[in-house]
DNA sequence: ACCAAAATGTGAAAAATGTATCATTTTTGT
DNA sequence: ACAAAAATGATACATTTTTCACATTTTGGT
């Protein structure tokens, strides 16, 4: 047990969601010295249940033991975070910017070489020691660098158009923080981050909340 | 029908999720000058399948007709944005200055009308006109102004602390970016967006398909 | 070394979520 | 104005996801 890893394909959203979880939680606890990590204590501070936890592990292969350094390795296999994963960000504005300089990931392994701007003013300045190029040089750096990631903060109208260039230039995924719904293809991976869309939600439940409360 | 909006308690996560994307397109075929929106159309540009865009309107009650106009006014009434929603930003590093300045939600009527951060350098300072202010005023700005929503970017440490205040002051909703998994209450609702976690989500995509793509 | 207590792995039941169906209503074209 | 085509509302069905139950294994104390 413990081999056979993604064994089942297509695991739920849930659980994929789940997953960074898990380790966000057992890289506290090793911090924390803790000799060892049980079911319960993960799922007390995630909230959710221990049997949830042991049923996640149990779909995606098992691990050997539940110490934290073979938890987080095991982890990091599944998150595919044991080699590094180099990004490229498009888009310098304050969006692109608080990204490149949030370096809680650089930890697991991702690293901003470069970010893209269509504004000529920025050429040749750097943000944190990375240089803006200009976007039009974008098809040419990719095909000369390897870049896993492309983050786009760019308005709605041009992320298809980098989506494209991303695919073309053999890029494995893309961190989409613009407007638009970009979907997953055999050729690339998407994430979806919609900011406005997560205030909306917190919004709904506040207004459901308060619809039951006036209710009864 | 159209009338009894919300009447089944706790809809979904998956469903409060896709409200705001409905929301989203809703007002984009508005601006297109769309005279009719059909569920199959959304669907099409959501990502789904109609019968799932008109189970998600019966499951919230039904609403009268496709126009776009009415459908967006009766997603404006399920998701709150009818009155306007104020909100405070504790934070004031690159995170909380992208989100002051991301506009994006201001026509929905949600506005951030003050700023808080520990460091005493900041004080009396502005970030785009809005006034940056101690956190150690805090609960007294919070019994003073209606604030509905605080949105938390400080580091993982003190956003527990910050949600306690929070909830003092008579706060409705909490935002957070910091990466603690904080917790909804009958007090209180809460929505973690954790940024690291969403790009460890991606990663953990991308590996899965190489996983299988080496495999077969 | 033994027993008791706690934790895990796994299959099955229960609950939640999404899809398909179809009668009814609305729209479109002639 | 009428018939044909398309879209909707609501129910029934299928799938997915979570929870439960319990035999087996591991841990901890005496």
């Amino acid at each position: 047990m413990g081999n056979n890893a993604l064994d089942k394909k297509n695991l739920s959203d849930a659980l994929a969601r789940r997953l960074p979880a898990y380790y966000r939680h057992v890289c506290i606890m090793l911090a924390e010295g803790k000799q060892t990590v049980t079911s319960g204590e993960l799922a007390k501070r995630i909230g959710n249940t221990s049997a949830q936890v042991r049923q996640d592990f149990f779909t995606c292969g098992g691990v050997e033991n539940y110490h934290p350094d073979t938890l987080k390795n095991w982890l990091s296999g599944l998150l595919g975070i044991k080699e590094e994963h180099h990004m490229v960000v498009i888009g310098a504005g304050n969006l692109g910017r608080a990204i490149i300089s949030f370096k809680d990931f650089n930890n697991d392994g991702f690293f901003i070489d470069a970010v893209f701007d269509n504004n000529l003013m920025f050429d040749g300045m750097q943000i944190c020691g990375i240089p803006i190029l200009n976007v039009s040089s974008l098809d040419e750096y990719l095909a000369a660098n390897k870049v896993d990631i492309v983050v786009i903060t760019t308005p709605a109208g041009v992320a298809e158009e980098i989506l494209e260039k991303s695919i073309k230039g053999g890029v494995k995924g893309v961190w989409n923080f613009a407007p638009v719904d970009l979907r997953s293809t055999d050729k690339i991976e998407v994430q979806n981050v919609h900011l406005s869309d997560s205030l909306l939600t917190l919004s709904f439940r506040i207004n459901e909340k308060e619809f039951w409360k006036n209710e009864r």
